[in-house]
DNA sequence: AATCTATATTCCTACCATGGAATATAGTTC
DNA sequence: GAACTATATTCCATGGTAGGAATATAGATT
């Protein structure tokens, strides 16, 4: 049963804050890290998760994986996401989630990838690298 | 967020298949095991970790134990309960359960519970005894 | 080619769920 | 009250999943 699928890819919070914010459009992985507030490994699994099932395509930009949800979802992926979307809009979470979308991207409804040069979104990394070079 | 433990309470097969039969109204334990004819054991424990999460009710009736969806379900449950429904309609598992149930209850819509004397449900352990007896 | 950046994968641990066999429990009937 | 019926619970083994730390990879930049 495919629908069994789909319920497993639905019953875990990050993954359904990711595919909340799938809905308004595509969006690149480090764009997903400043939203949720999660671990890069938190969510490359889950998205990894996610696409193995069908529930999201992603395609190389670069050095970055924009990742979107599929253009023909089946009839019961369809039915399901609706749902959730429906769900979704008393949830302070998903709202707060949205919220912070649009604050990366407020021109564009939708943000697709990070800025040309270098995204804020791992600050911390540059961060340690200034400092091993103190020595 | 209590989504999530609806989506764990619908990425079971047969926990699908109990709610989409359930839906059409309550019912009692063995008539589940003949139209899933799945083992007591598992029909049981999966009732009552539904129960656990407040998908479903149920009710003592002499010997049988009847259940049903809650009275007043939240907003999500409605829309989920709903949206399984919908995708339920195009399933031949979930048809065939329907199917059976109507078999088992054809003169009202709905089953509530077996029949004054003794169910046919658990035949096998009848047999069994039975064959004890001859020692 | 060396370095950097964004993302993925591997390894590990802890936990939860599933399923079946056996057994317990709570009503019912005789 | 003893036997029976419907259902629940316990015990056990197995497998899947989540999360983090460390590491790998692929493309970009210098």
């Amino acid at each position: 049963m495919e629908l069994v699928k789909i319920y497993e890819c639905l019953c875990d919070r990050t993954r359904l804050r990711l595919l909340n914010v799938l809905a308004q459009g595509p969006l690149c992985v480090c764009h997903f890290q400043s939203i949720l507030r999660e671990p890069q490994v938190k969510i490359s699994k889950h998205l990894a998760y996610l696409r193995a099932r069908g529930l999201v395509r992603c395609e190389r930009q670069g050095n970055w994986m924009v990742y979107e949800l599929p253009a023909k979802p089946t009839r019961e992926l369809q039915a399901n996401l609706a749902c959730l979307q429906d769900c979704a809009q008393d949830n302070p979470v998903f709202r707060r989630d949205l919220a912070q979308l649009k604050k990366l991207a407020p021109e564009k409804a939708v943000a697709a990838v990070c800025d040309e040069r270098s995204c804020t979104c791992n600050a911390p990394r540059r961060v340690r690298r200034a400092v091993s070079g103190t020595s």
